[in-house]
DNA sequence: GAGATCAGTGTGAACGCTAACAAGTTCGTG
DNA sequence: CACGAACTTGTTAGCGTTCACACTGATCTC
């Protein structure tokens, strides 16, 4: 069977030997060339098997100049969104033939980013794929070696590098209009932490709900996506007067919210309305099952890798913008506003 | 400043040539080589700035065969628990100057992982961390070229390979335990998916625990992680008699037999405790904040990567078996038993 | 003060692969 | 049967790095 008499991995040349052949006509059959034999394409490819042949794509990326590898920066890969996103991304790069190598940031300033951008660059990665969905991240992308083709997620809105996101502003609409139309005369926001893009859309369309709708804006409550900041607006809002509807930036907090309103013997939906924003699998086991606004990350990061591969064959001239249109689900967490008595 | 005549990004040559040394010497400054006297040093450095010169890590691993970089193999990195081992992981590899390579699985048979691996291995990583906590999915690290170094979490019992993981059994004995000390005459399970080491491991310690205080070991409810089983298990308990303490192989099933509870109408701590395993970030917000097992995914996925790197200084040789002890969370879901009417 | 050591630098040859070209082989066609 | 157009294969030359070694001059050592 395999015959490797020292124990250095076979290169190509030991194929050739092997199957009596040069080397480029091992490259051919691993490169699916058309013009080789069906017989000696058959006797090469035994050979690879029987010595166990594994190509060396680091020799490869040297002489092609492409690395068939996909860089992605994304912020705090735990939380669900980041984490679906980038799934989606590597099943979708993989299905392409390229490898995807990740740099998970803990903070995002514009040097984690740049920094970050720097390492993969230097690993000589075809393109990049950033998922830092801060205003203050978009400059970092200019470190890049001018060429690379970058996709950002929910990113910046400059005009030379091409943004794949999530329709942030409707969703919270669709979120706002749904409690509006339940009878509910305004809807209270507990937001994201500042400066955050998704903070910014999701705040542009409540507001812009309530004033289409002619209602009064209250003054959003401020969060950070986690669940414990939630709790505290949660209590804040069962201490304030007139409350009877709350939209949550993100599902995480409106756990919170509802956590903090349980406490205060507060029931949802029956005296306040509650909505969220991701969806996460949890949300529909809540007490109550939360209403919220459905975010298709895994089409984000297929359309990602799409847009990346395109501008990889067309030369990074070309830049897109791709929005994905966000769902709703309603569950039980909302109700008709209750009769003022 | 930067003076690229030509498109082509700047070699080590050119570097040489800007600060009118050889190209060695560039290479030295590089890898921090000690005989290099300071002022060569610093027009070297600055020659590199000023071209905005990268090193080609493909050149360099071809004649180095050391790719620094590192494969991930894992199920369904969107879980909080995958996630947290891999955030942990990439930290750590990145402080230690690797990159890190991640495949996600969709499915946990021995072809995928294979594949997987096989998939890595082409690429020429230096080590592989597998995620893969089944059975099953041991066999698959075979196809590792010899000589690679691999780290199993929570994985295969064979002796040859590296394992890192959080002690299951002692995870799921002092969930039972604590629920035991509360009076309750004993305890039911909702389990893992078949198959998966973390499954097996909790429920061996949830059934020692049973039996070391000599109570009767009820039949398990089978799970899949998801909250829906859960649920669906939740409902099962709720039907039966005399039930008051349950133990949910995760938080998300725990999530999921507590909604399913109080859709009966059924309190909780009052009339069943509830238990659950790994600690999310939400479980503190639960209806009622759950009692858990905490896993420090972080530290798993660090002692990774130092078994890893330990086994690429040492050759292959070596074989560790780390196991991380896992913490206890008390809340509000665990009461002491109610009397028997 | 002659030989040995050492710090600092340069030279040439790989590493394993693909691109470009060259060269042979087959086939059809006038 | 000779001509060109395919098809099939081999040869050569890099890609950008690091490694092994050679070389210089300075600093020791006895």
């Amino acid at each position: 069977m395999v015959a490797p008499s020292k124990r250095r991995p076979p290169v190509m040349a030991d194929v050739a030997r092997e199957a009596g052949v040069s080397h480029q006509t091992v490259s051919r059959v691993l490169n699916d060339h058309p013009n080789v034999r069906p017989d000696t394409r058959a006797r090469v490819e035994e050979a690879i098997t029987r010595l166990g042949y594994r190509r060396n794509l680091a020799a490869r990326a040297l002489v092609t100049k492409r690395s068939r590898m996909l860089g992605v920066v994304s912020f705090d890969t735990t939380l669900y969104g980041p984490a679906s996103t980038i799934y989606g991304i590597e099943q979708a790069a993989r299905t392409a033939g390229y490898f995807v190598s990740i740099v998970s940031l803990k903070t995002l300033d514009v040097d984690s980013v740049r920094d970050a951008i720097d390492y993969l660059s230097e690993q000589g990665v075809d393109g990049v794929v950033v998922v830092a969905p801060r205003r203050s991240a978009g400059p970092a992308l200019e470190s890049l070696p001018s060429g690379t083709p970058a996709v950002a997620v929910e990113g910046t809105l400059r005009g030379d590098v091409s943004v794949v996101c999530i329709d942030q502003a409707e969703g919270a609409r669709l979120a706002t209009r749904h409690l509006l139309e339940l009878g509910h005369r305004t809807v209270h926001h507990v937001t994201g932490p500042p400066d955050w893009l998704e903070t910014e859309g999701r705040l542009e369309g409540w507001r812009a709900a309530l004033e289409e709708a002619g209602r009064p804006v209250p003054e959003p409550l401020p969060g950070d996506w986690s669940p414990h900041a939630g709790y505290a607006a949660g209590r804040s809002l069962a201490a304030m007067d007139g409350v009877t509807a709350v939209f949550a930036a993100n599902d995480q907090m409106a756990l919170g919210v509802l956590r903090a309103l349980s406490e205060e013997g507060v029931k949802v939906p029956d005296q306040i309305s509650v909505v969220g924003f991701d969806d996460i699998p949890e949300s529909a086991f809540f007490s109550p099952p939360l209403t919220t606004v459905r975010q298709d990350f895994d089409q984000v990061g297929r359309h990602c890798i799409e847009v990346l591969l395109r501008q990889l064959d067309a030369g990074a001239g070309t830049c897109e913008r791709l929005v994905v249109p966000p769902g709703f689900v309603v569950r039980s967490s909302t109700a008709a506003a209750a009769r003022v008595p």
